[in-house]
DNA sequence: AAAAAGGGTACCGAATTGGTACGGTATTCC
DNA sequence: GGAATACCGTACCAATTCGGTACCCTTTTT
């Protein structure tokens, strides 16, 4: 698992999308363009919006446009915009979770310092470099270098 | 979101604490000390177990000890014997998931470069790492350098 | 005013997750 | 050699979360 929701892949889907067209487009030209299905996309982009990864222009010939350049958007934005904000534990955030467990909480500045990594990776993939480059597609990382240790 | 389960938060109270005693321990030692509940702790340890992340002894006087140093074993590693393999999104590890949109694929070759660089943070904390000092603590990140766009 | 387009809330079904229970197998000690 | 200890493995249940849809409102243009 440690997967994103299928909701951030649809937002990427759709910027991209925008991104190549540029200029403002209805919610239904892109879910038509798409493929995803027109309630969702309105969902995401709304989403979107509210972080200000889109811009919204309401009544007859409005639309959605993206709110600043593509390479301003990072995944971290889209992820944090979809799912709010990324934080690996319950904690980190804002600790308004008691933790259950006492001996538990004392790991959580470990956690930030792998947050922070985390973080950083996703902030270093922009929007912009997602839509250049049809894809280069190299294999996947599953099997990374940790053999099983022999019993 | 964008978290990881429960179970790998217990996961690293678990390695952290056999990591402090050394040794070869009873899962209801573990469970004892760390607060987790016994059937849980039991479910944790053979997911690492399979990963190699800790070895069984079976009979009396049996138990958990780590696998390998804590030097070798890296957040990366506690993740995916938990929650199975990093991938972000369902196309990345073995492409068995036919993802439905057409328009969505394309994009994968990307996901994957962030994948990659997930991965790459995560591996970079180790166990022996949040072994020693008790924590830092530095404030979170989940208000990056991203201000919303004024209307 | 009427039509077009986004805004917002609420709800429901489905999938995943967290947790528990139960019986089985291996090893040691008396 | 039997009993106690401790891990092994599967299956199951409850609860939370997620994806998706429906409905109605507000804004803007023609």
């Amino acid at each position: 698992m440690f997967r994103i929701n299928k909701l951030t892949d649809y937002a990427v889907v759709l910027l991209v999308d925008m991104a190549r067209h540029g200029g403002q487009r209805s919610a239904q030209q892109i879910a038509a363009d798409t493929g995803v299905p027109m309630p969702t996309v309105a969902k995401v982009l709304k989403l979107l919006a509210r972080d200000g990864l889109v811009v919204s222009t309401r009544g007859a010939g409005g639309g959605y446009g993206l709110g600043r350049d593509a390479l301003q958007i990072t995944v971290a934005d889209m992820i944090q915009a979809v799912e709010g904000p990324i934080a690996l534990t319950s904690c980190v955030e804002s600790a308004e979770d008691d933790c259950g467990i006492e001996s538990l909480c004392p790991m959580h500045g470990h956690w930030n310092r792998v947050n922070r990594a985390v973080h950083a990776a996703l902030s270093s993939v922009t929007l912009a470099e997602m839509v250049r480059d049809p894809l280069p597609f190299r294999p996947p990382v599953t099997a990374p270098a940790t053999p099983p240790v022999p019993a």
